[in-house]
RNA sequence: UGGUCUAUGGUGUAACUGGCAACACGUCUGAUUUUGGUUCAGAAGAGUCUAGGUUCGAGCCCUAGUAGACCAACCA
């Protein structure tokens, strides 16, 4: 159970204060609609982890309910890749539904709203209604058919469900308002024709309920108390609640909507559209690479259930635009793994290693801890032998003080083996390392409890006896775009922000044998490298491994500054940063002023008098009607007139009051400059 | 240019009916470590878009700006 302190969304808080204002809490029912035109997204984990979350909350039924109103978008293979999604995220629907499933009731109330006269046919093309409907900032104008008389509409709309009249020929449309400020209210359409085959309901309807019109209903037939949506659908609302009133029965609850901000995430796309492009365009293998934010990819990546849930849970819900850093998604899965990944050892660009005094033939079995977090996770078998493969980067013949891996001379640990001390190189003509030769250590076997095996030293490399090692394709991904919002560029499109670089295959890597018997849903950690899950491309014979995610590695990252600091300075380039003006950067600077001292103090009150010198008394004259409050940017522009003053600005009224002003305050760093400029 | 919504450290969110701006990620130290992982201890970083106002007191209320988003599919 969670605790009463935690923190609310603002959904939440709508929720309690319903039930505070006497909403009964059996009554709360919610639901997840998705519209079966693409798969599942991270954004859509977002939504589906409220919808459930709020009904796990509350002990309320959540529907899974397809928005299938359109059969040329949707198919059956979406609803199937769909409910596995959410039910492999570990959420359970009370019912599937299908808007679909209420045709002939909206078809009904359709009916009633005609005779009502709430409705009516018009049989204008797309474009002549769009040019009627005016724009945001101009009325739209009345269809010369708004007034056709009821029983018309009715006969034509019957005719139209019985499929007499080509798709675009009529539609059905709601009679409201064409002045409306809100485009969604100016006769908005309810049915239009579509000769298509729809996946549930096959040929038997060629009329097909537009979204507001289906789904508001929808929400009413299902009694959903709270009907959630992304903010694209606030100008919607009126509509859907305008919907509602045609039909209403008092004594039913009566569902209301409300809007969250969609969530996004950096360094990729997260619309249905644009997802479907990298697959059509073969930019990706699938929905379900693993580059793709998209559940299965993520899945197919080796994203728990566990980890996707965390990351909705701690990016939360709110209204305003977002991008979320995908460090925290990383984060989330590497929390996960860690407490549960087995442990075992691979080589991914090896390079070979030789003990040399190593009895040659001779093997030995070694016990490599599964999962140091978990206590009682056992070990498993290991293989050694004379000749092992490395990483090439866990070897340099002269490491440097920093470097804590092998070079000559220095000694470094095998993991759950012995201490190795690297004698000497055999290199290729072309100066490649073939070959690193040895000594061990016969009395440091780990675990052997001997004083050698307690030493202590620097490094502790990974292994994999050459001999025993298993091959395996290993696949390694980076962000699939290289801009942080690759959709958010106006002259730009998003594909062309692609990582040409986001797939590495590793066609042969070096593994520990135990990973031989992996099944598509371990998860495991290869040391001191990453997490590993198998793709289900593998065949019997041919393992590949996906690489989730890396382990943090603050080496490389140091790494990386050294390099970048070693650059030329030409070479890095300085990101064109709009030099700010001199009045704001004394205004920013003024803001923290009182709480800075002593040197910081002076520091800052001396750049403010640079930035002066390059502003006008046009520009500082407004910064004199500051708040008393904010001092520091009374002291700011204190020091600013002082300089301008100095300059040979002459004094006014204005100039005399505000100086009169600063001698007068409490603060004594504004009352000090105030006075210097009496 | 109409309507609607939003604005809090680098990022994402909190802050109850106005009461010391909090948490997480990220960043940086240091310790521990047979994973340069984990863990532990700590630090830096915002005075809440701007300017006024109400108030003893404003991130929160009011006014006016500014910036961004959404709205004119027979899509959802």
């Amino acid at each position: 159970m969670k605790e009463s302190t935690e923190s609310l969304n603002f959904i939440e808080h709508i929720i309690e204060e319903d039930l505070a204002a006497g909403f009964p809490k059996e009554k709360l029912r919610f639901r997840f609609p998705p519209e079966p035109n693409g798969y599942l997204h991270i954004g859509h984990a977002a939504s589906i982890c409220l919808n459930f979350g709020l009904g796990e909350k509350y002990q309320a039924p959540v529907n899974l309910r397809f928005d299938d109103t359109n059969p040329s978008k949707e198919e059956q293979e979406y609803v199937d890749a769909i409910k596995r999604d959410i039910a492999w995220l570990g959420f359970r629907w009370a019912n599937e539904c299908y808007a679909s499933d209420y045709f002939d009731q909206l078809h009904a109330w359709a009916v009633q709203l005609i005779k009502d006269d709430k409705a009516y046919i018009d049989q204008q093309t797309s474009e002549q209604i769009a040019a009627q409907k005016g724009t945001p900032t101009t009325p739209g104008t009345a269809s010369p058919y708004r007034d056709r008389p009821v029983q018309e509409s009715l006969e034509l709309f019957e005719r139209m469900k019985n499929g007499e009249f080509p798709a675009g020929s009529y539609v059905l449309r709601a009679k409201i308002d064409m002045a409306s400020p809100n485009m969604h209210m100016r006769d908005p359409i309810l049915y239009r024709i579509i000769n298509a085959h729809h996946h549930r309901t096959g040929s038997k309807w060629c009329i097909y309920p537009m979204y507001d019109w289906a789904h508001g209903e929808s929400d009413y037939i299902e009694q959903v108390s709270h009907s959630l949506c992304t903010l694209e659908f606030k100008a919607h609302r009126e509509l859907y609640d305008w919907y509602l009133d045609q039909i209403l029965d008092p004594n039913k609850l009566r569902p209301k909507q409300r809007e969250f901000a969609r969530r996004n995430l950096s360094y990729t796309v997260m619309s249905k559209r644009k997802l479907l492009e990298l697959v059509q365009k073969k930019v990706v293998a699938g929905w379900d690479d693993p580059r793709m934010p998209t559940i299965s990819g993520l899945r197919r990546r080796g994203y728990t259930p566990t980890s996707i849930r965390k990351f909705s849970d701690l990016a939360g819900i709110a209204k305003r635009d977002n991008v979320t850093d995908v460090s925290l998604l990383e984060f989330c899965i590497r929390e996960d793994l860690n407490q549960t990944a087995t442990r075992v050892m691979g080589v991914l660009n090896p390079v070979k290693l030789v003990i040399t005094n190593y009895p040659e033939g001779k093997s030995e079995i070694l016990h490599l801890e599964n999962n140091p977090e978990e206590a009682n996770s056992g070990t498993h078998e290991v293989p050694f032998s004379r000749e092992l493969y490395i990483e090439r980067e866990d070897f340099k013949e002269d490491g440097g003080k920093n470097y804590f891996r092998l070079s000559l001379g220095n000694e470094v640990r095998l993991k759950s083996a012995y201490i190795i001390k690297a004698e000497s190189v055999v290199k290729d003509s072309f100066g490649e390392i073939q070959e690193i030769h040895c000594t061990y250590d016969p009395e440091s076997r780990s675990g052997s409890g001997t004083e050698a095996s307690e030493r202590k030293v620097k490094g502790t490399l990974h292994w994999v006896s050459i001999a025993h090692a298993i091959k395996a394709e290993v696949r390694e991904y980076d962000r699939l775009f290289l801009d942080e919002a690759p959709d958010s560029h106006e002259e730009k499109g998003f594909l062309e922000f692609v990582n040409p670089n986001s797939l590495n295959v590793i066609q042969e890597a070096y593994l520990e044998p135990f990973l031989a018997n992996a099944t598509l849903e371990d998860k495991y950690q290869f040391q001191r490298l990453g997490y590993f899950t198998l793709d289900p491309d593998s065949k019997d014979g041919k393992l590949i491994f996906n690489k989730t995610v890396g382990l943090k590695d603050t080496w490389a990252k140091q790494n990386n500054q050294n390099q970048a600091q070693n650059q030329p300075k030409a070479a890095t380039p300085t990101p064109a940063q709009p030099q700010k003006k001199a009045i704001n950067e004394i205004q920013q600077i003024g803001k923290k002023l009182t709480n800075l001292s002593g040197e910081k103090l002076e520091t800052a009150m001396n750049s403010i008098r640079e930035f002066a010198e390059e502003i006008s008394y046009e520009e500082l004259e407004p910064l004199f009607g500051t708040a008393v409050k904010k001092t520091g940017t009374r002291i700011a522009a204190m020091l600013a007139l002082g300089v301008l003053l100095k300059k040979g600005q002459e004094k006014n009224a204005g100039i005399d009051t505000f100086i009169q002003s600063g001698r007068e305050d409490e603060n004594e760093i504004l009352k000090a400059e105030a006075e210097k400029l009496n």
